[in-house]
RNA sequence: UCCGAUGUAGCUCAAGUGGUUAGAGUACUCGCCUGAUACGCGAGUGGUUAGUGGUUCGAGUCCACUCAUCGGGACCA
């Protein structure tokens, strides 16, 4: 027996569905049964279980679990190892959150151990949730062995790989500009930045410098800066290379001094008012901001100002190196300051980058341990070096005085005749979220990757890798490697990978430790030399590892670099260290690299994405994997962003609950493509529950239900193709035809396309088509043969559609696989999960048979839109449709489905028009596709020449299949092929065209059609009666019918047919009949109609 | 501000290499309850394809600019 269901209920498949996998560990067995040489590689993207999964993970997950399950199904063996993404900022702000404390208590307040302690707690709090989460959404994924990067195990790994960066001269420590919040006395993250209030509207003094020129007596480069406090270390000044500068003769307004200034010329007019040749030094006074000019005396491009000298504005240190030099950058604009912009390499980001291409120094004097350090300590105060303003804080630390040493430094710079102007500015500038204070961007130490050495390799090789969206792989990520930085792997922080690499205090003598093995053999080495008793630490994390002393050959102390390294690079490395590589695994490394197939959010592309393709190009040269989707984001219905502020988050537990993991994995995969972002809207759940689940369970119902009327168990040989009905044939036809399109979709990564077929073909064709035009078929006569065959034939598109949608909605299709088989065994299978994918039978698509049933579905739906039209009910038949031929092969099509369209749109017959000539009025169009190349400018000519053709010529051309164009002298000899000839009217009928295709209808009724209509209603009415009775579907009655002239001849004429369909052994009319039910009936005919069960 | 993506019916999405009635579903209107399904079926209304300009015989599709939304980077003088 094939199992009935009083409803659908997703939700409660998806539980007996996971005891059933669980119980008969399906997911073990789908991996297990498939032969490793054959093997689908998958890598998991490893999840923090430091936050709750949301909806967008179930989103991610599905397409991850999808492309794994369909590739088992291709008789791969996929297995997926989990992981645990578990070190990282997050987790430590966190903690320091959670337990009220910053970054400054660690060592402190509380020991580092017992910081790591919370943390590697922290990390795992929601794994449970996690794991719940993977379950109910019907992840596939080995949680049992996962790997967590956070094990001495997976360390060892990352140290292997960063061991091979540092032998292949990949690794180097160098300096860069960071935010840095001397309050706290710590770097910041770029995300830390970007918290929301980071940025602050403040008001700073800013200042305009003037910068001599050398060999010049009063020439000077204007520059502008809102950071007075960076001029005693500049170097240099910048200036766009196309922008145009000029030269202006004017008096210093504070000094009165005649001056040669040199600001872009766009800016001009910001700063002066007009020229005036005349003008004597009283008139420019300190409180004018524009003032008057005598002459502008020169004009130049900025790149013929490259290289030139100026002389140190404030000269407190001399650098090493030639400085003071004017460069060309640009990122220099006039949008706002001079056009010319002060260069402090100390003290940008930019400013760095342009004086290193330069080779221009940054300004460094020496700390106690003689290194090298900029002008401003680490605490924001100026070295003793900047004579009269050391020990001040260039920024507002808290510290009480009179003015700022920006205020201070523009005083100075006033008297000394190197100030053009200065005023105070409102500005954003970045604060630090701990401390409130501002940020300075300093040079700090940090370890980096020489990535950029490699970038045209990893170029390379992206393009061997099949990005889904292709866009994403050429544009997103291929712009990012072709403009690739250095990766600084530096974090100043507890909870991570420690780098592994050992210094001298000079920092001369190195060591890179790449295993355990070395470690203990250096920690040996170290304890012979220096007397110690270190041994290998149980926990590579800080401190323990901070402890560990090693010795350099000469015999000095080496210490570790106390930076932990990028997150990043842990999961980057699971290629490797998921598997302990190279201390074990070797070959199932091998075996396993690259992957086939990962699948992330489109965030991962300078995240995940990267560290995977970096790694393993840098150290492997090789791609990471051949092939990956990124997903975009899932915001809400109104396409903002999910958040918990906004409150519109999606709860993915309740969602999952409420519709079920398989309506909320379709809806997902079928609304748009993955790469597009989501607008999440839940009652696109519900629609995809109703139309698509609904109907397949709907489906099923109704097979299940007549087959165990009939015991159909799927015994019988197949019936052949050929000796089933024309339906049978076109719907396995359409189901052939499926197979090869999903399978290919599935392929090329194309759910989207997959699943809108599957559920195209369900909806339209085996439900509303095939079904229902078969549906007398199983509930009438005996179990015939051709009964077996449409048994065979429903079943086979069911079981296939189980197997077809199984990876995306691996619940329902395992549900109705599973209620199909335990009724058959017809398959061995426990599960649709260890079925093979459906293989297309290509001799059993027969395209003709698929086109002339599409006509079919569309003459049907022109007749009906005629009727609707006309206002005349389907219950009322008619007498005949007309058809004009289309082509040779029309009429024959058709003639095969004449039954199927007659039945369907209740006509009595079809007829064609073949000699069309006078009957049709026809339309001509020219076929751009193929007249278009020919013709090209001559098309417009042609189109009024052809659109003009009449009736007339219209069937020459249809007759002789040719047409001599003439335009302008130019012949051009036409085939039919060369125009779209449509009917386009029946004069006196009742017309409508879909595309090619014209029905006409012959809406005339006689009084013999229109009592068979009134008969059938008469049937309609009193089957309602019947059911409103609650009689058995076998229950015999009598019928009795108030006399009225409106039904007489129904009655007279087709009493039989309706006392045949009602099962009425009785029919009789009566004159008084004042009982029964009251029914109206066409024409505004009310009667009384009186039903009882028959006396048998 | 820079880079990238997107913009098609009220909403969610389609429209081979440019080819002439821009299609589905949903919502809405109307009509249909007889043996699978009203959680259904049928028919209809609904578009200046964000805007402007260009290339072309022909543009939703190619190009430029503008606007809007989203994402990423920069926020520095």
């Amino acid at each position: 027996m094939y199992r009935e269901f009083k409803q659908l209920n997703l939700p409660e498949i998806d539980k007996t569905i996971l005891e059933f996998w669980e119980r008969e560990q399906v997911f073990e067995k789908s991996v297990d049964q498939r032969d490793a040489a054959n093997s689908y590689v998958f890598y998991e993207g490893p999840p923090s279980a430091n936050g709750k999964p949301g909806i967008h993970h179930v989103m991610a997950r599905t397409i991850k679990d999808l492309f794994c399950r369909f590739h088992a199904m291709k008789g791969q063996r996929v297995e997926r190892k989990g992981g645990w993404d578990t070190h990282g900022l997050p987790i430590e702000l966190s903690v320091e959150k959670e337990l009220g404390i910053t970054k400054e208590d660690i060592g402190k307040s509380i020991t580092v151990d017992e910081y790591n302690q919370k943390c590697k707690e922290t990390v795992m709090r929601y794994k449970d949730m996690w794991d719940d989460i993977t379950r109910k959404m019907g992840y596939w994924v080995d949680l049992e062995n996962p790997y967590i990067t956070y094990t001495n195990e997976y360390i060892e790994s990352v140290w292997w790989l960063l061991s091979q960066l540092y032998q292949k001269g990949l690794l180097y420590k160098g300096f860069t500009i960071q935010p840095y919040s001397p309050a706290a006395g710590t770097g910041l993250s770029s995300h830390e930045l970007n918290m929301p209030g980071a940025y602050k509207e403040i008001t700073d003094v800013s200042a305009i410098a003037q910068f001599k020129i050398k060999g010049t007596e009063n020439e000077y480069f204007l520059a502008w800066t809102t950071t007075p406090w960076t001029l005693p270390s500049n170097t240099a000044v910048a200036l766009g290379k196309n922008i145009t500068y000029v030269k202006v003769k004017a008096f210093n307004r504070y000094t009165k001094a005649l001056t040669y200034v040199i600001l872009a010329k766009d800016r001009l007019g910001a700063y002066f008012t007009e020229a005036k040749a005349d003008l004597t030094p009283e008139e420019v006074k300190p409180g004018n901001k524009p003032i008057p000019y005598i002459e502008i005396v020169a004009e130049m491009k900025g790149s013929e100002l490259e290289g030139t000298e100026y002389e140190q504005l404030l000269p407190y240190v001399t650098p090493n190196k030639p400085a003071f030099r004017a460069l060309l950058g640009d990122f220099v604009s006039t949008e706002d300051g001079t056009g010319i912009v002060h260069i402090a390499p100390t003290f940008g980001a930019d400013d760095f980058k342009v004086a290193q291409k330069y080779d221009i120094p940054p300004l460094m004097v020496e700390d106690e341990y003689g290194n090298p350090m900029p002008l401003v300590d680490k605490k924001g105060q100026f070295v003793k070096e900047v004579s009269d303003f050391a020990g001040r804080y260039v920024k507002d630390y808290g510290q009480e005085e009179e003015r700022s040493v920006d205020s201070d430094i523009v005083i100075k710079l006033k008297t000394e005749n190197k100030l053009f102007h200065s005023e105070r500015y409102l500005h954003s500038y970045p604060h630090c979220w701990r401390t409130d204070r501002p940020v300075l961007y300093y040079p700090l130490d940090s370890w980096f990757v020489r990535a950029s050495s490699m970038k045209d390799r990893m170029f390379e090789l992206n393009q061997t890798i099949n990005w889904q969206p292709k866009s994403t792989g050429e544009g997103r990520f291929g712009k990012w490697l072709e403009n690739l930085q250095d990766w600084n792997l530096s974090r100043s922080r507890y909870w991570g990978v420690p780098l592994p690499i050992w210094r001298t205090e000079d920092g001369e003598q190195e060591l890179c430790i790449s295993s355990m093995e070395q470690l203990q053999q250096e920690i040996d080495k170290a304890n012979a030399a220096l007397g110690l008793q270190q041994t290998l630490p149980k926990d590579l994390h800080r401190p323990y590892i901070d402890g560990v002393v090693l010795v350099s050959d000469d015999g000095q102390e080496m210490k570790r670099e106390l930076d932990l390294i990028d997150v990043w690079f842990d999961s980057g490395s699971m290629p490797y260290a998921q598997w302990h590589y190279p201390f074990e695994n070797k070959d199932k490394f091998e075996q396993k690299f690259p992957a086939d197939f990962i699948a992330e959010g489109v965030d991962q592309t300078r995240g995940w994405f990267y560290t995977l393709h970096a790694i393993a190009t840098m150290v492997f040269d090789s791609v990471a994997f051949k092939n990956v989707v990124s997903n975009g984001l899932v915001q809400d219905k109104h396409g903002r962003k999910m958040s918990k502020r906004l409150g519109n988050a999606v709860e993915p537990f309740e969602t999952l609950a409420t519709y079920g993991a398989d309506a909320t994995r379709w809806y997902m995969m079928s609304n748009s493509d993955p790469w597009e972002n989501l607008k999440f809207d839940i009652e696109g759940i519900g629609e995809v529950q109703r139309k698509f689940f609904g109907t397949l369970y709907n489906t099923y119902s109704f097979f299940a239900l007549y087959a165990n009327i009939d015991g159909f168990k799927y015994e019988q040989t197949d019936v052949p193709l050929g000796d089933r009905q024309e339906i049978d044939r076109w719907i396995i036809s359409q189901l052939n035809s499926l197979i090869e399109e999903v399978d290919a979709a599935y392929a090329e990564y194309d759910v989207t396309t997959a699943t809108r077929k599957v559920m195209n073909f369900v909806n339209d064709h085996l439900s509303n088509w095939y079904v229902r035009l078969c549906r007398r078929r199983f509930w009438k006569g005996e179990y015939t043969a051709d009964k077996i065959a449409a048994y065979q034939t429903l079943y086979q598109c069911l079981n296939t559609v189980s197997k077809l949608m199984a990876p995306v909605a691996p619940f329902f299709a395992d549900w109705l696989y599973g209620n199909l088989n335990t009724a058959t065994q017809k398959e061995s299978n426990i599960s649709v999960h260890l079925a093979d994918f459906p293989k297309a039978d290509s001799s059993a698509i027969d395209k003709k048979l698929e086109q002339r049933m599409n006509y079919a579905q569309r003459i049907s739906s022109l007749v009906l839109s005629i009727r609707k039209a006309e206002k005349i009910r389907v219950r009322q038949p008619l007498q005949r449709a007309l058809l004009p031929i289309l082509d040779a092969s029309f009429q024959e099509q058709v003639e095969e489905v004449k039954d199927l369209i007659l039945a369907e749109v209740n006509i009595k017959d079809l007829e064609y028009i073949t000699d069309t000539s006078g009957i049709v009025t026809k339309k001509i169009k020219p076929n751009f596709r193929t007249l278009g190349r020919r013709l090209g400018k001559q098309m417009k000519n042609a189109v009024q020449i052809i659109n003009g053709l009449g009736q007339e010529d219209i069937n020459q051309i249809e007759q002789s299949n040719q047409y001599t164009l003439s335009i302008n002298g130019d012949t051009y000899d036409l085939t039919l092929e060369d125009f779209e000839i449509i009917t386009e009217d029946i004069p006196g009928w009742q017309v409508a065209n879909d595309g090619a295709l014209t029905v006409a209808l012959d809406v005339n009724i006689s009084e013999d059609l229109e009592a068979e209509g009134m008969a059938r209603d008469l049937v309609n009415r009193i089957q309602n009666i019947r059911k409103d009775k609650d009689f058995e579907v076998t229950d015999k009655i009598e019928v009795l019918v108030e006399q009225h002239s409106g039904v007489e001849s129904a009655i007279e004429q087709f009493g039989s047919y309706i006392k045949d369909e009602t099962l009425a052994v009785e029919l009789t009319s009566s004159a008084e009949l004042t009982e029964g039910e009251v029914v109206e009936l066409p024409g505004d005919i009310k009667l009384h109609i009186k039903v009882q069960k028959a006396n048998l």
